[in-house]
DNA sequence: CTTATGATTAGA
DNA sequence: CTAATCATAAGA
């Protein structure tokens, strides 16, 4: 890679401060994720990357959605306004990052699912351990981790920060998948609702 | 109070 | 293929 690509490829752009860019739903607000940079501002330094993989999880009549059981303590978040960062720990262990979409007061979520680490990789690396550079954010688990974004972090405000997202390379192409990991939610298993820059190394999964 | 399970991952 | 590991939600 050329020294100009290499400066290109790890400048981060205009931070997104207007809280309408969240108020769509949460497909729009997926497909516009991939390629822009989610930001964590930290005091050890900030942890960047570019978003590779993502799903669209829509409002209570998607089964698959939390939001579909009803408003709880776990998904208050999701029911309030849009452009918040939506945080649970699933199997015990792992931290999903969610951003909380619109439009209104619709609860609907986009689960951050990979991303391709840039500036703050070494500090990725000691939150996650010495694992290879393409699988340090790959699955909503290890991003969680490598991001060093945990419960704290929920309910957070992607407007002010700590962790913001901005504009970065638009993906030339974009591929629609089924979501992982939800075939108990019959017809809405099934809807392509996740979102991959195809052939990402950094990606989950194909 | 008890109990089943999950928007996962690593490892055999 | 399965264990790990616990907050959550639902049921008694």
């Amino acid at each position: 890679m050329s020294r100009a690509a290499a400066a290109a490829s790890s400048e981060i752009g205009a931070f997104v401060e207007r809280r309408d860019w969240f108020d769509r739903p949460s497909v729009t607000v997926a497909r516009d994720l991939l390629g822009m940079w989610l930001v964590h501002d930290r005091a050890q330094g900030r942890i960047a990357g570019r978003i590779v993989e993502v799903e669209a999880y829509q409002g209570p009549e998607d089964l698959a959605a939390h939001s579909a059981r009803g408003r709880t303590a776990r998904n208050e978040v999701m029911f309030g306004r849009p452009g918040h960062l939506y945080v649970y720990l699933i199997y015990g262990l792992h931290h999903c990052a969610n951003v909380v979409c619109g439009p209104g007061d619709k609860p609907e979520a986009v689960l951050l699912r990979a991303a391709a680490i840039g500036p703050g990789v070494e500090l990725a690396r000691m939150a996650r351990g010495d694992v290879a550079p393409t699988r340090l954010a790959a699955g909503p688990g290890n991003l969680g981790a490598a991001f060093g974004i945990d419960r704290r972090l929920n309910g957070a405000d992607l407007v002010a920060g700590p962790v913001r997202l901005a504009a970065g390379p638009r993906p030339s192409r974009i591929a629609r998948t089924p979501r992982v990991g939800v075939a108990y939610a019959g017809r809405w298993a099934r809807r392509p609702l996740r979102f991959v820059i195809p052939d990402d190394p950094h990606r989950s999964r194909p």
